[in-house]
DNA sequence: TCTGGATGTTCAT
DNA sequence: TGAACCTCCAGAG
């Protein structure tokens, strides 16, 4: 479920089994092996991750700039790392050779310096999981566009992290319609919006997935009988198109929109 | 067993 | 705007 929330968990997860340590780095069977053999038997000082894109940095200066698109995962193992099965792009084992984890289908795996990195995170725009990061960067962007709301939120050069489940459940939450101009919006609701996503992705990044659902309108508390996502979370309406509004029972719609689909209750988001 | 779709991005037109 | 790219899984047959 690559959206920002698992980028910014993963790179905490880097740290947390491999940060301060001279690591093991291969890429078994993937074009990224002559950067593992650069980087192989160096110190990861530090992680980081700004909106969907996850970095790794080595003593030597170097990162590993990685971007997991739609399908990439990243699997993590106990013991000596098994014969690996399938692509791995990037193999990273412990020194002690106690812990592994293989990279797999990412969009992006490369070795970058300080500056590329940076320039990486220049072209992105705020990131909710970022507490030094504010909205008004974005709020800029959104209120003098006449592009959708829905596209806006999605476009990472205005803000970072957002993938398609937040964009449909924070739109919920907040009332908003999709399909509204960037720059109908007021103030008070873009800051509304911003708000509300920073504890929803600081909670996907806790429980490693996406919940949305206030308590009061689960399942249970509406007194309906429970759900079961594809998707490992509660949600109001990502992929529920014709089911009834958790809320209001209305049937939420779906479309594509700008590629993508969105989902939307008609009523709650009128 | 095969097909299509998916939480994303980039490049060509 | 559409195709391409990466992988996995549900559903159809």
């Amino acid at each position: 479920m690559p959206e920002g929330h698992t980028i910014h968990r993963l790179a905490a997860e880097y740290h947390r089994v491999f940060g301060g340590q001279a690591v093991a780095v291969s890429s078994p069977q993937g074009p990224f092996a002559d950067a593992a053999a650069r980087i192989d038997g160096r110190v990861l000082t530090e992680t980081d991750a700004k909106g969907k894109h996850l970095f790794l940095g080595f003593a030597s200066g170097d990162w590993v700039h990685i971007h997991l698109g739609l399908y990439g995962k990243v699997f993590w193992g106990h013991g000596p790392a098994p014969e690996p099965v399938g692509q791995v792009r990037m193999r990273m084992t412990t020194a002690a050779d106690d812990a592994y984890s293989d990279l797999r289908g990412p969009t992006k795996c490369l070795l970058v310096d300080e500056g590329e990195k940076r320039e990486v995170e220049a072209r992105l725009g705020p990131d909710p999981l970022r507490p030094q990061d504010t909205g008004d960067a974005a709020w800029k962007r959104i209120s003098s566009s006449r592009t959708t709301i829905a596209a806006l939120l999605m476009d990472q050069k205005v803000l970072c992290g957002v993938g398609n489940v937040y964009r449909a459940e924070v739109l919920f939450r907040q009332g908003v319609n999709p399909h509204r101009a960037g720059r109908s919006l007021d103030r008070a609701e873009w800051d509304g919006i911003w708000a509300d996503l920073r504890p929803l992705m600081r909670e996907g990044v806790r429980v490693g997935r996406i919940d949305t659902v206030r308590p009061e309108h689960t399942p249970e508390a509406m007194g309906r009988p429970p759900r079961q996502d594809d998707h490992g979370g509660e949600v109001y309406v990502y992929r529920r198109a014709g089911q009834p509004c958790l809320v209001c029972g209305t049937e939420v719609r779906t479309e594509e929109h700008a590629a993508r689909n969105l989902f939307w209750c008609p009523r709650c988001q009128s």
